[in-house]
DNA sequence: ATTTGATATCTTAGTAACTAAGAGAATTAG
DNA sequence: CTAATTCTCTTAGTTACTAAGATATCAAAT
């Protein structure tokens, strides 16, 4: 055994443990959807909702891949259950905002309070080097992922029998 | 604007770079999903064979939080597409394995190349030192999110009206 | 002003995948 | 040998989705 990992094996190391973290932190996501009693389709769009703020209703169809039926429906149970409401535009009366009730949807926002005190931890064992570092790989790495989701949409040649649309979501903003 | 960024700025943008490309990253596994024309707990599922190799169907219900009566269902889609097997335990007969059909399952993982591409161009822009503290990095990252996720359960006190039964997956391995 | 076409959301009907509960078969414990 | 347990599957009912189209509004052309 080597006292020093060669290249190879560092790569392969990384790829599974970015796969594992990965994983895990989707599970925490689903977990908290179960807690607070909602679909991950609407934690889904309350997130985009705090990322963006007041959206159309058709732009979060737009972003999560939804039908805007399929969107009626989500905003439907979070306006029911008080995290967001429907607004109008008075300029184009077609549209409707989906904005944010601020209190209530912090109810949700406390289930995300572990997770920020974990990553905290974890990030206190690094020095201000090392998070620029760090930094620097997350958007290099989400420029990568933005690149193999445009890729994907080469490798698509011989479409088997049933395909489904291929609607694929842009990225946020 | 000073040159370089306080240890705050740092760790707020590191938060949003994180959270931005782990979501493209479900979306980008969304899209395969969708190409592949299987449901996202199949390719769930998939992912789990392919870690763990042979599993047994309530092993797939522990580790994706599904019902055992789901489960029936996503294997019984997966062996008709004939990505998996069925094979029964010969010293215990209640079992079923499920285990991969390899040279099927690689027409999937065939459009995880565009992702795997995109990742080693991003590496390639790192030595190895610096590969090291990324991987000791998604280590420790991983931990921090199995520490959350038992940490949620703290966070339940007062149980609103209809809870979910709060069935949380357990990581991997 | 009216018509035509485009846009934004919602409605409806049908489908797919889930849960809860429990049945059936095999195993293990007493 | 019986009873309890374990493992998967079945059934009935629910939920959230899609596809298609209805409804309402806006924008453009004449």
């Amino acid at each position: 055994m080597s006292r020093t990992k060669s290249r190879e094996t560092l790569l392969q190391e990384l790829e599974e443990a970015m796969r594992r973290s990965s994983a895990q932190g989707v599970m925490y996501g689903q977990a908290v959807a179960n807690i607070a009693g909602i679909a991950q389709s609407d934690m889904e769009c309350m997130d985009i909702l705090f990322l963006e703020g007041r959206v159309t209703a058709g732009r979060l169809a737009e972003v999560t891949g939804l039908t805007t039926g399929a969107i009626t429906g989500v905003v439907d149970r979070l306006e029911k259950a008080g995290y967001v409401r429907r607004e109008r535009d008075a300029s184009d009366r077609r549209k409707v905002f989906i904005s944010v009730v601020v209190e209530k949807a912090e109810e949700i926002g406390k289930f995300y309070v572990p997770m920020q005190a974990a990553m905290q931890k974890v990030w206190g064992g690094y020095n201000d080097e090392e998070l620029r570092l760090l930094l620097r790989f997350a958007n290099d790495g989400y420029k990568g992922v933005l690149e193999a989701t445009e890729a994907l949409k080469g490798v698509i040649e011989t479409p088997p029998a049933k395909r489904a649309s291929l609607k694929m979501k842009p990225p946020i903003r």
